[in-house]
DNA sequence: TTCATATTGACACTATACATGTCAACTTGA
DNA sequence: TCAAGTTGACATGTATAGTGTCAATATGAA
């Protein structure tokens, strides 16, 4: 009963460092991002091209969990940027796929391989296991909370 | 050199799960104080009163790490709620020490309990060690990603 | 004791990151 | 072919926080 009370107060202070980890590891990808022109929504949305290839607006909202209406708008902006195309859809010609161009490509690449080194550094001395088990911790805790927070059945 | 990458790529994945972790945190929280009258930002005030004591507005914008005059704003709001009251600061006349009602402790703390019956309840399967280590990590990278953001020597 | 300097509370304004609502144009599929 | 759905565009709303400024006051060093 003890340990119990314990483990719920570790995962508790697990859950409410997700804030200042957040805008601590936002603070260093925008520093990142300096030089480059793009933002940090921007960058969201070549990440999500480059992990998944062409897709088009609504579908790019689907994952990022947020409306449409806001996603098409940090649409605009990068492709306004040049790093991103619009292709033809044949499944619907109104909504065409985005996708990276070769610049696009190539600094998408370029920011995350940036990053992983960062993390590779800041990571050094910690275990690899640990590191890995945190990340499982994390993603389970998170589907749960969404769970509870809006029971759908 | 193969689990240095994925070492790092698993690093890469634990920050940036904080943005939905945070998310769902939020919501939940939100949910659970519903009917209490409080929003999620004068539950902060509640909670840090009742970690660290009375302090004055100044004080406490300093160890949420947002500006002061934010702070100022969700205090005034808690005081308003007759949660929280003010006391004689004799180290600064002008500024008095903000400090929990009997009515904010018990509130707080009935919040706060709740949240971790939550919490074993969401981590009941999970392993205790993985638990606490994870909590060591995420706070090692934090601090490592808060002094690459903004290297102050 | 006095006075320059700092602190505090209050208020106004700005910015960001979304949500919401609406609409017309178009597409799809029955 | 036409009703129903999808998409892009735009306008507006809201929550969270940052910034700037000011007057009142407090503090501490001379």
């Amino acid at each position: 009963m003890y340990s119990v009370n314990m483990k719920a107060e570790h995962l508790h202070r697990l859950v409410w460092m997700s804030r200042p980890l957040m805008q601590a590891a936002e603070a260093c990808v925008e520093a990142g991002l300096a030089g480059t022109g793009l933002t940090v929504r921007m960058r969201a949305v070549l990440e999500i091209l480059h992990q998944s290839g062409e897709q088009t607006v609504p579908e790019i909202a689907a994952r990022l969990e947020i409306k449409r209406q806001y996603v098409q708008v940090m649409c605009n902006e990068t492709l306004a940027s040049g790093f991103v195309e619009q292709r033809p859809n044949p499944r619907h010609k109104r909504s065409p796929f985005l996708a990276l161009t070769d610049q696009g490509r190539s600094l998408i690449e370029q920011i995350i391989s940036k990053e992983l080194a960062l993390m590779a550094e800041l990571g050094a001395d910690l275990d690899s296991q640990d590191i890995a088990r945190a990340l499982d911790v994390v993603c389970a805790v998170t589907d749960r909370l969404r769970k509870q927070g809006s029971p759908e059945e």
